[in-house]
RNA sequence: GGCCAGGUAGCUCAGUUGGUAGAGCAGCGGACUGAAAAUCCGCGUGUCGGUGGUUCGAUUCCGCCCCUGGCCA
């Protein structure tokens, strides 16, 4: 990062830690807060709900008081967040940090919000709820294969690369196509970096063996039963306002205790979803992880040598 | 001990009137532009309990053995 000259003026710094959940990132992201002049923003699509605590494995409030983290607890569990949302608020907390004479340390594991990020979302409205509630009701009388077929009529090369299966997306770009009148395909081009006024560092970090990371999720897992999970998942379901179609109990095993709690399995088939979802959302970071050239891999075991090297780094350029 | 029902993929099971087998889940690979911990696409990974027999050929038919349930003793 030294070196990095823009009109004469150093850039400054912006660290990215990202890895599969379980992987370690907020240890590694605390113990260098310990020793460096950084402060933690969360790139996490389910730490920002508040009351989601315990299945999130989200960093203790005593924690957070040591150690300032941000875009965390931003959000009620009835709204539903957005990589756009994100994107604002990351560059407003990074702003803020600099404006503090520290350093921005980005980590989580949500790669979606972390590509947006690095390379920019398209200039397209936000979600419409009215839009998708119409949507699905035609959908449910329809299928989605005919929705698929009408979007391939009215936006072909955005159909080609949907499954007709898909709903999700479908309903995207139908969205967007009712909302501006143009298809989604046509305004998806490439955008600028958010976070080319920066010089930027980015590590991944996971356990270089699978089973070790499945383990690791499955310790994980009972702890958090230990620890209350379905009692927060309980608490959460007797507000009255959530429903399972919210995008915050639809995260990985607040999904499957809900399903447990409206008596669609019992507790040890939840608990068994509930670690096997969580291997795939893991599974998932790493196929985005393993496309990714921008990023270093950090060794697990390397710990205390990267923690010197940033802080060593950051000295020198004045922090 | 006797009788009955089973033993097929990591799990739950289907199937083969004899030509070495397939679903769901799990797992693995991939895609990913305001729900992304979401959503979707692709891939079957196997001494068909063991052993002997009949047969050109047995996972399938027959005998014996082992294992798991259940019933009777």
């Amino acid at each position: 990062m030294a070196g990095d000259h823009a009109s004469g003026a150093r850039r400054l710094p912006v660290l990215l830690l990202t890895g599969p959940t379980g992987a370690g990132k907020t240890d590694w992201a605390v113990r260098l807060a310990e020793s460096a002049p950084v402060e933690i923003v969360s790139v996490d699509s389910a730490l920002v709900y508040r009351g989601l605590d315990i299945g999130t494995a989200k960093p203790s409030a005593e924690l957070r008081a040591r150690f300032p983290h941000h875009l965390i607890d931003i959000c009620d569990a009835a709204e539903n967040y957005s990589a756009g949302r994100f994107v604002g608020d990351a560059l407003a907390a990074i702003r803020g940090i600099h404006a503090r004479r520290r350093v921005p340390l980005l980590v989580g594991g949500t790669m979606l919000y972390l590509r947006s990020l690095l390379e920019g979302l398209a200039a397209l409205p936000e979600a419409r709820p009215e839009l998708r509630r119409e949507l699905d009701a035609r959908a449910a009388a329809l299928g989605w294969p005919a929705l698929h077929a009408e979007l391939a009529r009215l936006d072909p090369v955005a159909a080609a690369r949907i499954a007709p299966n898909d709903a999700q997306r479908i309903q995207r770009a139908l969205e967007v196509l009712k909302a501006t009148g143009r298809p989604i395909s046509e305004q998806q081009g490439r955008t600028p970096s958010p976070l080319a006024p920066y010089s930027v560092r980015y590590w991944m970090l996971s356990p270089p063996d699978r089973t070790v990371l499945h383990q690791r999720l499955s310790w994980r897992l009972e702890a958090m039963m230990a620890a209350g999970f379905l009692d927060e998942v309980r608490r959460l379901r007797d507000r009255g306002d959530l429903t399972s179609r919210h995008s915050s109990m639809r995260a990985v095993g607040y999904r499957q205790l809900w399903a447990h709690l409206e008596g669609q399995c019992d507790l040890p088939e939840a608990e068994q979803r509930a670690l096997a979802a969580t291997r795939q959302l893991a599974k998932r970071q790493l196929t985005w992880m393993r496309g990714e050239t921008r990023a270093e891999w950090l060794d697990p075991a390397a710990q205390l040598s990267w923690n010197h090297d940033i802080c060593n780094q950051l000295r020198a350029l004045g922090f």
